[in-house]
DNA sequence: CATGAATGAGGTTTCATTCAT
DNA sequence: TATGAATGAAACCTCATTCAT
C-alpha cells in the first residue's frame, strides 16, 4: 500500500538503520508540529532526534527523505485500523459496524494529530512521488468506509446517493478535528465530536430515521 | 474585522501604495498556489507581480508582509458575503436563508480556492499576529452561520444541540472542498457538493424531517 | 574551437556577465596557481576576484563552472598565435617558420604559466566535457606545428618519420617548461630553453645536417 | 635518498605496520589514478585497501600521510634502476649505456604510470616537505643520466652544451609518456616512443653524427 | 587489532534585503 | 519611482577523524 522509497544510507546494519530512521521520524514529527518543514533546519531536527546533523545523514540521503520517514511512520500508526477492517465488515449490523469504525478511526487520528497536520500542511512541499504515496493512503482509508457503507446499502440499512462522497465526508471530518482544532478544542471534546459526526452521518443515510438515536 | 498591520513603505503616494500592494497580493497568490511560501523566492513573486525585487521592497518591509497582503486581499473577496449577512437574517424562512447562505458562501470559496489553500497550508509559517487575524476572520464567517442557525432555532425550524458545532461544520466542509479537491474533483461537481452539504445539514437539524427535500 | 558551455546566470546584461566572468577567470587563476582547485574555497576565489561569494553565484551555476571560465580565458590568450598560423605557413623557409612558431608559442606559454599548470594539474578534477574541450584545444596547437612540419617535408627541408610525434614533442616540451619549472628555472632562461628546443628539433628533422647551426 | 617521515601509528608490531602501509599505498594508488586526492574520501581509499576507515587510522596520522605512503611506495619501484646505475657507468660505450638506461627507465615509468601521474597532478596538494621529497627523488633520477652524459663527454662520444638540461629532457620526456598519454597512446607504442627519444637525444649530442643509426 | 557509527567543522550554495543608478 | 546587482548570513550536506565495542 505504501511504496517505501529506498533511501540512501552508509550503514549495512539494517536493524540499526530501521531503528535510527524510526528515531528520526519521531523526532522530526515532534518538531514539525510547530514549524513548517522548510522553516525547520536539519540541525533542529537532529537535536530533536538526539543526533548530530552528521549522523542524520548516515540514514537519509537528503532533507527531503525525512518527509518519507515521517509519512511511513505516520501511516504505520494506522495499520491496526486497516487490519480490523475485515472485522467491521463481518459484523451483522452495518450501523453498529460503521459507528465502531468511525470511533476507532477518529481516536487513531486524535492520538497522532501531528501526522495529519503534517500531511495537510506540507502537501505543497512534497514531491509528486510523496504526494502519490499520501493520496494512495488516503484512498485506502476512504475505501474502508466505502465498503462498510456498501454493505449497509446492500442490507437495506442505508440509503445513499453517492457512497464515495459520504465515505469522503467521514474522512474529511476526521481531518477537520485536527486542522481546525483551534476552533473545535474550545467548544467540544473528542467524544462529543465523534458523537456529532455519527449522528450527522446516520441521519443522512439511515433508512429508518429513528435508528441512530438508539446507539 | 481585519486588523490591517501597518507595513513599511518608502512611498508617500497612498494611492500608489494601495495599487502596488494589490498587485503584489494578486501576483503572490498566483505563485503560491503551486509552491509553499518558504519555497518561493521573492524574485519569483516579484516576477509574478511584474515588478523587480527592489520595487517590491518599496511597498513591504519584509517577505513576511506578503502574507498579510495575501490575507487581506483574500478576505476582501468575502466582503460581499458579509454585507449580505443581514439579508439572510431578515428572510422569513430560516431554512431558505441557510440554504442561500451556504450556496453563496461555497461559491465564494470555490471562486478563490487559492486563498483558502494558502490559509490552511501556510498556517505554520504565519506569525501569531497573522494567525490571529486569520482566526478572527474565520470566526466571523462561522458567526454568520451561527446567527442564522440561532434564528432558525428561535423560530422552531431547527433543533440543534450545539449551534457552534454545526456552524463550524458548514465552514469546515467548505474548506474541504478546496483542501481535498484532489478527491472531490474526481467524484462530484460544486453543485453536487453544495446539495449534499445542504442535505446533510438540514437532515441533522430540521425539526420537520421532510422539509429539506422540498428545497 | 572552444565549445563555450552555457553557464547559468541571474543577469540579463550580457556585457556585464562577460565582464564579471572575465574577472572571475582572472581572480581564480591567480589563486589556483598556488592551491589545488578542490582545496580552494569559493570564498577565497571570490575574494581574489574582489567579489562576495554570493555575487560569484550570479555569474556561475556551480563551483565547477569556474573551471570552464579559467579554461576559456586561458585559451583566449592563445588566439593571436592561432591567427598567426597562416603567416608561418606562408613563409618560404619552413625552417625559419618553425623557429618563429616555436619561439612565439613558447613565449605565449611562459607569459601565462598559470594556465598550463592548471590544465595539467586539474585534469583529474575536470568533467569529461571539460577534458574534451581541453584536448580539442591541445590538438589545435599540435596541428599548427604539424602543418608546418608537413610543409617542410614537402619542400624537402625536413625528413620526418612521424610528423605527429614531432609536433607533439614540441608542444610537450613547452608544457615541461612550466610543469618542471622548479628544475629548469634554476638552470636556464626561457631564451636558452627555446634555443635548446629548436636545436633538438632541427637536428632531428633537418635533411641538411648543418642548417640548424646557421639560425 | 628518500627521507621517510615518521607517521603516527597505534601499533607496536613494526612488521604489521609496514605490511599495512604497503597495503594502503597500493590501494590508494589504485583509486588515485582516476580521482584527485582531494576528491577521494578516506572511506573510498579504505575500501580499495580492504580495510575500514578506522583501521587506516591505526597506521597513519592523517589523510595527508597517505601521500607519503604513495610516494614512498612509488619511489621504491625505481630502486632497481638506481642500483643498476653503477652498471651503466661501468659500460665502456657511453652511447650504449645511455641507450640502455633510457630504455630501462622508460619501461619502469611505463609499468607504474599511476605513480608519475600522481606526482605531477597532486603536486599542488603536497606539503612543502612532501614536495621536497619528490624533488629530491627527481634530482636523483636526473643525476643518473647526468653522470652518464658526463662520462660520454669525457670519453669524447658526446658534445653537450648543458649536460643538466639534456638529462632533464630525458626525464621530462618520460613523464610526458604518462602525462600526455591520451595523445601518444593513439599514435605510437612504448617501443616507438623510446626509439624516437633515443634518436632525438643522440642526434643532438653525438660527436659522430652517424653513430645513432647503428643501435 | 579491527570495526564502523558518530561527530561537527567547514564547504558550497541560496536568497532576503539593500542601495547606487 | 523603479531597477537589479551586490551582499553575507545561514542553510544543507560531506567527510576526516575518533572511540566504544
Amino acid at each position: 500500500m505504501v511504496a517505501k522509497a529506498s533511501i540512501r544510507t552508509y550503514s549495512v546494519d539494517s536493524d540499526l538503520v530501521a531503528r535510527r530512521r524510526q528515531q528520526i521520524a519521531v523526532g522530526a514529527a515532534r518538531v514539525l508540529v510547530k514549524k513548517a518543514f522548510d522553516a525547520t533546519t536539519v540541525r533542529e531536527i537532529a537535536k530533536a532526534c538526539g543526533m548530530s546533523p552528521g549522523t542524520i545523514y548516515h540514514y537519509i540521503g537528503s532533507k527531503e527523505d525525512i518527509i518519507d520517514l515521517v509519512l511511513s511512520h505516520g501511516e504505520a500508526h494506522y495499520k491496526p485500523f486497516f487490519e480490523k477492517a475485515d472485522v467491521y465488515l463481518k459484523m451483522l449490523n452495518a450501523t453498529q459496524a460503521l459507528k465502531q469504525a468511525i470511533e476507532d478511526y477518529y481516536r487513531k487520528v486524535d492520538s497522532r494529530q501531528d501526522f495529519l497536520l503534517f500531511c495537510y500542511q506540507e502537501a505543497k512541499n512534497m514531491s509528486p512521488r510523496q504526494l502519490g504515496t499520501l493520496l494512495d493512503w488516503d484512498r485506502s482509508v476512504v475505501d474502508v468506509f466505502r465498503r462498510l457503507l456498501d454493505k449497509g446499502c446492500a442490507s437495506g440499512e442505508f440509503v445513499i446517493d453517492d457512497v464515495r462522497l459520504v465515505a469522503n465526508r467521514i474522512v474529511s471530518d476526521s481531518a477537520m478535528w485536527v486542522v481546525r482544532r483551534w476552533f473545535l478544542r474550545k467548544h467540544c471534546t473528542l467524544e462529543e465530536y465523534i458523537d456529532q459526526e455519527i449522528q450527522f452521518i446516520l441521519r443522512a443515510i439511515s433508512r429508518d430515521k429513528g435508528v441512530y438515536n438508539e446507539g
